[in-house]
DNA sequence: AAATCCTCCCAAAGCGCTTTGAGTAATCTT
DNA sequence: AAGATTACTCAAAGCGCTTTGGGAGGATTT
């Protein structure tokens, strides 16, 4: 059923050497053999042997996953997704995963045996937090590899892909603040994660443009689920004076959050504002809420689909892509940001 | 550095064959040479290349998996925890993984290419349906799979690994009619899957055992949520005639369910009984619940674990496991579990 | 003692690709 | 017109393993 090369070759009256050549993109061969080649190919269906590849090539074409499994960071629904990405990506490369659960503790010899053990070409890693260590573990082992997020502290030059976090809660700040916003809560990532840190620094900068300080009683930090959003969005509006607007990292979050306003008897977009980080989960659409949500929107599978094409274009030798990207997070406004409580009976006074 | 087959044999004086012979288990090699083999292979640190052993037995000693992203199955925690097991397992035995995320609509173009690439040597698939079309395609396609949960209806004879969800779902039942509950409602998982089915089922047999039928406005199914637990036992307890034992499809849900008995100022274990089904997620224990849960408990880790064991096994033609296992859900019994209400009422008069 | 059978080991072929090192014909220099 | 380039193409060597088809030597049979 399936052609091999020599089959190929055969066909087309070529040496292997000259249709492997062609197929691999090498510029000394006859554009007009290269057609007669690329269309045999697409005659006969053939595919090239990927466990031949390997041998002669010493290349692995898989690509190693280290997955956290430490209690705080649950496999959740953010993790599926971006994964959901990257395996789209590597399934049309027909590359392979090699999925290594570690433990925290174990992590440096998870990444030293996969390393040495020649099983995959470079490895991804996420979950970034302060100073975060395997970035020069990863730079001794000399493995290529591309990290979701950015450490704080620590190397500036590894690659990386991450969202402009600073920016994406800077910019929801401040429409907030435009909006005549001042006491404005934060419902974060967990507190050790540099995306969570990040958020809640440009949440502060838009603050302390305008002359304001971060009220930390305002900011709550956990894992990014439903509940954690609906606890502390109950907390907060349980305060002497409870913010007007709140910022949540996840659209997860900001479901128990828009939960917890509406048992309280309180409008979203009126009484009160609510920003969500949109990863564009396909489940839970921030447009879908019953007051569509405003929101900085980066879909996190987009971001794994880019990784895994930087990973592959790396080892492929083939696309140039840039060492270090930044994605600002575009901010989309809906239904639920309005004017601050206080103001709106101010300029309902002045019309 | 790495040493290979050929040096290895040099190393001992003998040829690449007998020493292949003496890793691979063949019978024809003495005893004492396999020994001084074994030795030299733990000295070296001698690795075979996976490549070349693709190569020559044309086998991928990878396996396939199809990632359902269909919004309603949200890659949640539970499947997580469950590729975690798999994982460890694989990685232990130098497999690899192709992740296939695919939309049902494509899942069966998505089978046959990975069938026909040969890209790996069996697949796993989980979500199981009733009368799921997946068994059959998988059967047609002649490619070793291992399912984990079981269909209802269909084929019957396919190599499985479940948890007899009927059974655990029935003891737990059966305990709480013996605490003499009868109302007894219950927070499943989504309608469509079969693990859902078998647990209503199990409730069901215990109820008419006793001559009970099951009031099916005491069922709810949901994805297992936190959000979806608390709203389910949040209508339950609004109902004019509430339960007085609720079971729990996951801890996740439980934790939901938990919240709102609480907010309805009950007592769990006293004023309600709830019985959770225990998936052992490690960031979820049931004995830290405020009120420690009686569950059903089967650890979902381990059956990934076991699933890749199996699959692996049947690859290297090694070892020898069944091709179906029930694993039987173990009822641990703590304090969320007490006499239902009335009978409390009824003892404490005859004492 | 010859014939047969094990037991243990080996040389060599082959898996399907990439890559090295040449080679041929056509084109360009001088 | 001879030598130097250029543009294509090829044969063959490997990559590191498994597996086939023997084959030597000792033990067992007849």
């Amino acid at each position: 059923m399936a052609v091999n090369l020599k089959q190929l070759a055969e066909l087309l009256s070529l040496s292997q050497t000259t249709v492997s050549r062609a197929l691999n993109g090498y510029p000394e061969v006859n554009a007009e053999t290269r057609a007669r080649v690329l269309e045999a190919v697409r005659e006969t269906g053939y595919r090239p042997n990927r466990a031949a590849q390997r041998l002669a090539t010493g290349k692995a074409f898989s690509i190693g996953l280290v997955m956290p499994i430490a209690s705080g960071i649950d496999s959740d629904i953010h993790f599926g997704e971006f994964l959901a990405g990257l395996a789209e990506e590597a399934v049309e490369h027909d590359f392979h995963f090699v999925l290594n659960p570690s433990a925290p503790e174990d992590e440096e010899a998870t990444f030293r045996r996969l390393a040495a053990s020649g099983n995959v070409d470079a490895v991804f890693i996420a979950y970034m937090r302060a100073n975060d260590p395997r970035i020069e573990m990863l730079k001794a082992l000399s493995i290529p590899f591309v990290v979701h997020g950015r450490s704080i502290g620590g190397p500036r030059d590894y690659p990386y892909l991450d969202v402009d976090n600073t920016g994406a809660f800077y910019d929801a700040a401040r429409l907030l603040m435009q909006l005549g916003h001042q006491r404005i809560a934060l419902i974060n990532g967990p507190e050790h994660l540099t995306f969570a840190i990040r958020r809640k620094k440009g949440l502060m900068r838009a603050l302390a443009e305008k002359g304001f300080n971060l009220d930390e009683a305002l900011v709550h930090h956990s894992a990014m689920t439903d509940e954690h959003g609906y606890r502390s969005m109950q907390r907060f509006l349980k305060r002497p004076n409870p913010p007007t607007a709140v910022l949540c990292s996840s659209t997860v979050t900001a479901l128990g959050a828009v939960r917890a306003i509406n048992q309280a008897g309180l409008v979203i977009g009126t009484d009160i504002s609510l920003i969500a980080h949109d990863d564009v989960l396909p489940m839970l659409k921030p447009e879908n809420f019953s007051v569509p949500l405003t929101t900085t929107r980066s879909s996190l599978r987009a971001a794994g689909a880019r990784i895994a094409k930087r990973l592959i274009g790396g080892i492929l030798d083939q696309g140039d892509y840039p060492e270090q990207e930044l994605w600002r997070a575009e901010l989309i406004v809906r239904a639920s940001t309005g004017p601050a409580p206080d103001r709106q009976r101010n300029s309902g006074k002045t019309v």
